[in-house]
DNA sequence: GCAGATCTTGCAACGGGTTGCAAAAACCGT
DNA sequence: ACGGTTTTTGCAACCCGTTGCAAGATCTGC
């Protein structure tokens, strides 16, 4: 049914290689062949079949988009960046959901299965084992979205974690609070810590250690117990760092339900700067991620590595906004 | 590098056909032959290579998972659901955005290309016709959550757009509500008239005639927009049937905005129940889509299709239901 | 117009599997 | 132990392209 390679080099009366040589960029045809191949195939609506040259050229064009992360909006919104920034590149993402524990075997295998080119590991809570575990098994991979310091496997595309925090630091110091507390996303995310250290290191300046909890996963579920559970457990914080927007929306929800105001009676500050974030009933104040850039560069250094499997492994920090909005008390402005 | 067939039969001591054999499922093997092959299979770690396979086979076990609403969250969760179900169907997710026009013909040809053994077309604002241009071109093709009548070609998983539309009727019947409006989503999309025609029908018994009003695309900033709008425009309007949750966020904000409360001022129904509808600050009343039905229903479907693919074109309508939250008033409660 | 250099082109082998077919092996009943 | 079945097995061709190689065609310069 489908039309071959052979049919074409029937069809324009040359042999299968002059086919072959016509869609290969770079390869010797003279015009007068290449255009009775093209009118040939354009005849019978030919296009080559990937899966087959990819048992010669060991290519497939395929990247493994690997997440864990279906629970938080701006998830929807990278999967949009990247899909868009892959299909540009002419790559396909063969999308993996590691919601599931336990799949990391299997993935890889099947990875391996489907020839994959690269892969793009785009969560912040898969451990940067995990990433490793794909890139020792021989494939390109790089890690968006985590970070721990020691990882040196791996090409890895992410934040500065550290400033974020001192970044949030800042915030907070800004505004006058001095009673703050940290609400991170769960505690093995390799981020998390990063960010923790980074706000610790930014308010010891003015003389403020930090209140720490933990929500359990990336979700408003998950920050919405985390906060109501803070806000009896510690209760003088007037001010929260959020690990992220979602848990920080959590939170604002139990913030809410408790009765207080915000930012009145407690502030948060969030991070990643999600669309939501934005909404007006939201207004988070937030720290931004350059999502675009980090998705080009992601799928840039997927592209790179893909050419040249050996170089060093890669590491590209992107520097981090403060959007401010509803959920922080204003600054004082000075004079 | 990678290990093949031919290394694992050497290394059983066997032919080549044993060893595709034994991981044939059905093909004849005595255990003793697939004993050997199995032991060295996976003492060298071999796994077969799926792409090789499908020459022969014709089979990829790659569905393209084609949408366009990238802008909505509800959407997460039908990636979520289905790249779990079709994990669990072993079957491989190749994600097309196709958020940018134009790139209707080139994705068709992408999808020949790899070869994918079949495609959902998870959109609500995707034509028919691009589902139809797909089956046509011989692809097993299951369009979900669309729905246009007179489209017999793909086959076909949604809920019953007109009884979505006479519910959320009864719904502002029930409620008292005699001046109600429709928010559709885009104009063009296939279920927005479906819908739309349900909700008149129902009114029609009580006799009212409700205003109608679109948002652009299924977002929040077109609710928003369009709501703002209607406002002015239709400012008596009591309460609005949304054609979407996004939507209805969006509206729900231009209401606040303009100083009306929810529901004493306007009441807002919503359709589809995404998450964030159970959000406490969100609680949007909203007709539900049994989504996870609808997931498991066009898996199974594209499986069906892909091993008949001749069979007539299937259509598998299923029920909503009304989840009552906070943004209608109360029904009066019947004796 | 010719020898030599440069392009094009087709042949055939290859990549990693699958599968029809016939030969070999295992089974059966007596 | 033997003929007849039923299974199991290996061979070789095939799936759809790619590519090294050598032969054929074209182009150079003189």
């Amino acid at each position: 049914m489908p039309i071959t390679l052979q049919d074409v080099a029937l069809r324009a009366g040359v042999s299968k290689s002059a086919v072959s040589r016509t869609f290969t960029p770079g390869a010797s045809v003279s015009a007068k062949t290449r255009a009775k191949v093209e009118a040939a195939a354009t005849e019978l609506g030919y296009s080559p079949n990937v899966l087959a040259s990819s048992l010669t050229t060991g290519r497939t064009k395929l990247i493994g988009l690997i997440s864990n992360n279906f629970a938080n909006p701006y998830f929807l919104e990278i999967f949009d960046r990247f899909t868009r920034a892959l299909q540009a590149a002419e790559l396909r993402p063969l999308l993996v959901n590691l919601s599931d524990e336990g799949d990391a075997e299997r993935s890889l295998n099947m990875l391996r299965q489907y020839n994959v080119d690269g892969v793009i590991v785009a969560s912040s809570s898969l451990p940067p084992e995990f990433s490793n575990m794909l890139q020792k098994a021989g494939l390109p991979v790089v890690h968006v979205f985590g970070w721990s310091s020691p990882a040196r496997h791996a090409d890895l595309v992410s934040i500065n974690n550290a400033g974020a925090g001192r970044l949030a630091a800042q915030a907070m110091i800004d505004r006058g609070y001095r009673r703050v507390g940290f609400l991170g996303g769960p505690r093995t995310a390799a981020t998390t810590g990063d960010r923790l250290q980074g706000f610790i290191d930014g308010l010891a300046e003015a003389g403020i250690t930090p209140v720490v909890r933990y929500a359990g996963a990336y979700s408003y579920g998950s920050g919405r117990a985390a906060m109501a559970e803070a806000l009896t457990d510690a209760a003088g914080v007037e001010a929260w760092f959020c690990g992220d927007d979602v848990i920080a929306v959590g939170a604002m929800d139990a913030v809410r339900q408790a009765g207080k105001s915000i930012p009145g009676d407690v502030g948060l500050l969030g991070l990643n700067d999600m669309a939501m974030a934005g909404w007006d009933h939201v207004s988070l104040t937030t720290i931004r991620q350059p999502t675009e850039d980090i998705v080009t560069t992601a799928v840039g250094l997927i592209r790179d590595r893909i050419a040249d499997p050996d170089r060093a492994p890669q590491r590209r920090l992107l520097p981090c906004t403060l959007v401010e909005r509803a959920t922080l008390r204003a600054a004082p402005t000075r004079p």
